[in-house]
DNA sequence: GTTGACCTTCCAGCGGGGGGAACCCTTAGA
DNA sequence: TCTAAGGGTTCCCCCCGCTGGAAGGTCAAC
């Protein structure tokens, strides 16, 4: 199969597809015409990569989910422990991002949205007060 | 005031503030030794950045809110579009985040986690019916 | 024989800085 | 007066995970 093959297969862009080769993820082999030439292997590899990615595994992590997946000897409990590892990492996003969203929607609704310079947004941003008193509300 | 000033004042590294000069977004004059020169206004200017900046908001969006927030005849409404615009994007990455959070956690339920091979985390990776199975379900 | 769709390599850049080298300026202390 | 420490400066490369584009080689169809 060519690059384009297994594009179309995995989903995944041909760019990032030649990435993956550069650093190491798939090695497929070459045709006499210089063409990169996939087998089934590599392109179930990049399936595998790209469902990985999706759920937001970094490259690394991916590299090592590979790797266990080919070592037919592998422990579950490694691929458990990349997983929960990926998990609180999400986790710690979704509560940084929650807490972001509460403010700033806070913010939002007191804002009069009209022609008016006066708004409570910018005049939050450029309080210097605010930092202080978040500490005092949450001790 | 010198850039450690500045740095201490804003909570921000020195080397954050010489990128901010050199994207445009604060113009600090310079003394006779070559060192910045920073005024009040471009403290309270770094400072006004760093809470933006922990709001989640883009350069881009900073540099309007910094332009908003200097302009005495500003309309709120344009605050409040950038701060709108802003919670839409917080909101659909949560979304997006809440989706991996379900799936992974489901699987990471699902993995023993023991000295065994056998690892339902790799064989959801490696499955093709998944992503149509997740589409016949949502439909 | 020429079009057009593929493929190749290489180089640059995104956002938002961080690390570190190599150098200059200032001040305090022995 | 020398020296050491702790500022400051510019410069360039690095991070992640690609993405875009230029300049060219290859292949199948008409």
């Amino acid at each position: 199969m060519n690059i384009g093959d297994v594009a179309s297969l995995s989903g995944l862009p041909a760019k990032t597809i030649r990435y993956y080769e550069d650093i190491g993820l798939v090695k497929p082999l070459r045709s006499a015409n210089g063409y990169r030439s996939f087998r089934e292997s590599d392109a179930h590899k990049l399936a595998f990569l790209g469902r990985a990615r999706a759920l937001g595994f970094t490259i690394e992590d991916c590299r090592n989910l590979l790797a266990l997946y080919e070592d037919e000897a592998r422990a579950s409990a490694e691929v458990k422990e990349i997983a929960k590892q990926h998990l609180e990492r999400i986790d710690g996003k979704i509560t940084e991002l929650k807490e972001m969203r509460a403010t700033l929607a806070h913010l939002v609704e007191e804002c009069a949205g009209d022609h008016r310079p006066d708004c409570p947004i910018l005049a939050d941003l450029a309080a210097k007060r605010r930092e202080e008193e978040t500490r005092r509300k949450s001790a």
